[in-house]
DNA sequence: AATAAAAATTAGGCAAGCCTAATATTACTG
DNA sequence: CAGTAATATTAGGCTTGCCTAATTTTTATT
């Protein structure tokens, strides 16, 4: 088994690769990880050796296939972790990331086979962001950025792409939830302000750095 | 926060002391952590260091207060996981103990007091086996071993002393379950075998060996 | 192409937790 | 009480995963 660094570098380097194409450089992965880059590239050197990543030194590096695999195993059970604390103990979306972090890491395919059917194969977590299926599956997902939309468009607000406390409270405060339909009124070509209806017809105005962090389906 | 390491050394410091008394020996830590004893004797100087545990070379060690309420609420963690992979996910009273293992070193109050509610408070673990309440104090507990009983006596099997996948299929085998009332009917003395009716008068003969890990109540 | 800046690697170290082998302490036994 | 056996500690090492400082490689700029 992998140990929960291991775990942690293949995650951060799947979501780098999908975020920003194949191949994956070493300043990056430290970055993210809030690790030092000498360490990075130690880390490295010993997870090429057991077939996780294909390594170039100075080049880059990106994930095997086994890596990956491994990779969304960890996302799989992140995600459906996050779903059980909100769904089930009822914590607030906001507030589950960082124990899913731990949960994630704990060994036991019986475990995490049980959790999915107990919470009834969730295909989403509570951010909008897609599980996996047991065999590494993603549901192919249409969504668009709110901001990429124009005035008069409507959909339903399925994900975020800014996952911190901060943003998340924002949405609750202006009363967002996932799932709720939306429509885009109109855009201020000025300051790209986008005033949008709510459900209820309640209509609110965020700024575009609102808008470009919505998910929008349908 | 303590390590996953430092978390097993006093869970199994408390329950030497439970067993066998106030001071525990290196040697018997290192039996039951399946670690040799010199490493045992360099984590209790680090754990003394930190207050976790009053250590007197060559002579013994055992908790601080510190290292009690600790250990406590590791075993606390423990047990409720037990009681949701059991009541939540349908696990098998044999199969839970490797994986609570894992979760019991999840470090989140906020996780285990939203897990407690979920759970409803439960006052005992799958084993029945009591789970120490908030502040870490148990319910007491006034069970004999049903070895102890003379025949007629009659009682509810309300935990184990053998927590073995072996003794607990076993107790499945022959259709005993955490709850059911018990009567001792016949104590042979020659080989030690009991005679016990169970629920729906069924009569069965155990072994010295199987009525010594049995705990009955009431 | 030369030079400077940025990115990456190497070298040397450290703490946590473990190990083996050697030594010391304590307990038991005749 | 001496002698041995059992317990415990010390000394020295190893792996994992991280660090800082020094060096090398790659990229960008004139
Ligand atoms: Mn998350
Ligand atoms: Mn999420
Ligand atoms: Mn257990
Ligand atoms: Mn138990």
């Amino acid at each position: 088994m992998h140990s929960s660094a291991e775990e942690n570098y293949l995650k951060a380097i799947y979501k780098l690769q999908e975020a920003n194409g194949e191949m994956v450089a070493t300043s990056a992965l430290a970055q993210v990880l809030g690790i030092h880059m000498a360490s990075v590239t130690d880390m490295l050197k010993k997870m090429s050796n057991k077939k996780l990543v294909a390594y170039q030194k100075s080049k880059g590096f990106k994930l095997t296939e086994k890596g990956r695999l491994a990779a969304i195993s960890i996302i799989r059970k992140h995600r459906l972790w996050e779903v059980f604390l909100v769904d089930k103990l009822r914590f607030r979306w906001d507030e589950v990331h960082e124990i899913a972090e731990q949960l994630e890491h704990i060994h036991s395919q019986e475990l995490i086979d049980k959790l999915d059917a107990y919470l009834d194969f969730p295909k989403a977590d509570p951010h909008g962001d897609p599980i996996p299926d047991a065999k590494g599956i993603f549901a192919i997902n249409k969504s668009v950025l709110l901001a990429s939309l124009a005035p008069g468009s409507q959909g339903k607000f399925t994900g975020v792409t800014d996952h911190s406390s901060a943003f998340l409270n924002y949405l609750d405060k202006i009363g967002l939830s996932l799932g709720d339909s939306v429509k885009v009124k109109e855009v201020e070509e000025f300051d790209k302000n986008y005033t949008l209806l709510l459900k209820g017809k309640k209509s609110v105005v965020v700024s575009f750095k609102v808008a470009n962090s919505l998910l929008i389906s349908e």
